[in-house]
DNA sequence: ATAGGTTGTCGAAGCGCTTCGACAGCGAAA
DNA sequence: TTTCGCTGTCGAAGCGCTTCGACAACCTAT
């Protein structure tokens, strides 16, 4: 393995030199700088990444918590994974995976050891475990979710809220009275992960003021149990005509029932998705959607990180606004003459 | 930061001590060993990742590099990364994720600066670029996928050649006569990852013997293009009463458009998926399907990591059988009288 | 011509750990 | 009793890098 000290006498400077026309931390004559480019090039030289974070205290990683559990919008998750890791390199900084598994325990093993600079959570909890350590450490931190208390934090998240509320108006606008929401599944609500509460939330509120009437049930995904589900919608509220999702893998099946039962889409009744774009632009019906930016979201965590780590960047909640796209799944609502 | 020094001297022992009690490197007594792990526990202390890395030349990180592109199986990748952080924990080890973006250059740097121990990449090409900077390397590696040329590579992979000759016997078995094999979208093939083409060989080979017609035709995923594809196949072979379908996103519009021809399944038609479980039982129709084992290659490819960077440990191909589970969307071919 | 400020380079210290050789203490074998 | 071989502990060296202070060499303003 080539050594700092080697390129050093390759290129008949001192050590401490190389160290600065790696890092540019003082100013290199044009020469000088040359000389020593070349004998890296030449010798293949690649600093030390132990030596490295030792004699400077950073590690240039960030770690990366992911949710275990695989029961909910893994695709997001790992479009937010890779956008993550993408954006690091690009500002010089590798990341490192960690699973939910581990919980608080991995934080304090990262924060102790120094094996990361900062990191990024995932799948934040209304009242997380790991939200104390992360308050009380200096090391930098973003969420990709949205807690119950925010202080001290830096947050980044789809604004749930307007989400709904988007969805809410949309449907009012084409003349619905009564919609139902397609949940997520009952654990994601016993987990408290916040986000589907807040949908619901901005829904409901909005939908309020414009006078529509909302049934809301969680379900599981699956054919199966959407075909309960929607039947229990039929035979509560049979006036119901339009419908907004949040759990991705009961669009299908709903769309595949609605047919089944001579319901057209958009003509007899409007479904509005929640759902990355891939999804919505793949369903047997192109899906009018509200997006789920997982590239936006873990590109800016990172970017408020790199931010932290240099001093400016301040504790704050981004809230990313929903985009309602217009597809093929959504129509006026049809006349009640 | 709490170092080793400091627990040595709240222990009233010299740093050596504390770092043989931590490593087990050398026999210490029960009585030092004790007041040595207490002060650890009193001080909170977790040992420096760089200091470490440094001195022992060992980072304790295994570098995973994912395929950055999420044209495919988004999942099953998500489901990989998981099984090789969780295991990798389990051995002590952390993982750093890279993205295929880099390509050979992250291998180099990764190898070259001592920031992993070890590497797992997925998404392997028959040619891939990597392998001639893998064989140079005394770095452990572990590919999941298969290479055209193996030599001095070890690998872990689903056997597709046998998931597509079960896949042939299955349905001969049931009667059936004409086939359709519903691939891969033709940018899968063009990237030459081979595993489709595997697969279609073993389906062909014991097709031939059991006396099965088979038609191939790649397909995007998506509902228009499963339609145009589903035409075409049916236009050529009418009598095609089978289907093997190894596109994920296919799966659901294949059925969607079955249901809406007035072919039932598994009465007209049977159709066998290759996907995870969690496809297969969540389908509008439960999928007789051969699974892709995710995690078990996750761990599989760690294990055999953690082997060679143990000394014991060979180059060798560790193909997993595969297994087809019957479920309700296969049964007897429709007979012809 | 001299004082003061820049610019470019070097040497040395030190980051926190692992590991090697040394060696004190002790019981077992001679 | 002496010798040998353990066992348990210590001190010191060194891993490869960053960074600080020092200091020539030069330029500019006096």
């Amino acid at each position: 393995m080539v050594t700092l000290a080697e390129v050093a006498q390759h290129a008949g400077v001192s050590a401490s030199t190389v160290s600065y026309v790696l890092s540019g931390k003082r100013s290199i004559s044009a020469n000088t700088r040359q000389r020593v480019e070349q004998s890296i090039q030449e010798l293949g030289y690649h600093p030390n990444a132990g030596a490295r974070a030792l004699a400077s205290s950073r590690s240039n990683i960030i770690a990366l918590m992911v949710p275990l559990r695989t029961d909910m919008y893994v695709p997001v998750m790992m479009e937010i994974a890779i956008a993550v890791a993408t954006t690091a390199r690009i500002h010089g900084y590798d990341v490192l995976l960690l699973t939910g598994e581990e919980g608080p325990d991995a934080v304090r093993r990262v924060t102790g050891s120094g094996l990361a600079d900062a990191m990024i959570l995932m799948d934040v909890e209304l009242d997380d475990e790991r939200l104390p350590l992360l308050r009380e450490t200096d090391q930098p931190s973003v969420l990709i979710g949205l807690p119950a208390d925010t202080s001290g934090l830096t947050c980044v998240d789809l604004d749930f809220g307007a989400t709904g509320a988007l969805c809410a108006e949309h449907l009012a606008m084409l003349g619905h009275r009564d919609i139902a929401v397609i949940g997520e599944a009952p654990a994601v609500y016993e987990r408290h992960t916040g986000f589907a509460e807040r949908t619901l939330d901005g829904l409901r509120s909005r939908s309020r003021e414009l006078g529509l009437r909302v049934l809301h049930r969680p379900c599981e995904g699956g054919y199966d149990a959407m075909a309960v589900t929607l039947a229990r919608i039929l035979d509560e509220r049979p006036a119901t005509t339009g419908f907004v999702v949040q759990n991705e893998s009961a669009v299908e099946p709903l769309l595949a029932l609605l047919r089944q039962q001579g319901r057209a889409v958009p003509e007899d009744v409007s479904v509005i998705a929640i759902c990355p774009d891939q999804v919505a632009t793949q369903a047997s019906v192109r899906l009018t959607s509200v997006a789920i930016p997982a590239q936006e979201m873990g590109r800016h965590a990172v970017e408020q990180l790199i931010a932290k780590l240099d001093g400016h960047g301040e504790d704050e909640v981004v809230l990313i606004a929903p985009e309602l796209t217009v597809r093929a799944s959504t129509g006026p609502a049809p006349s009640t003459s």
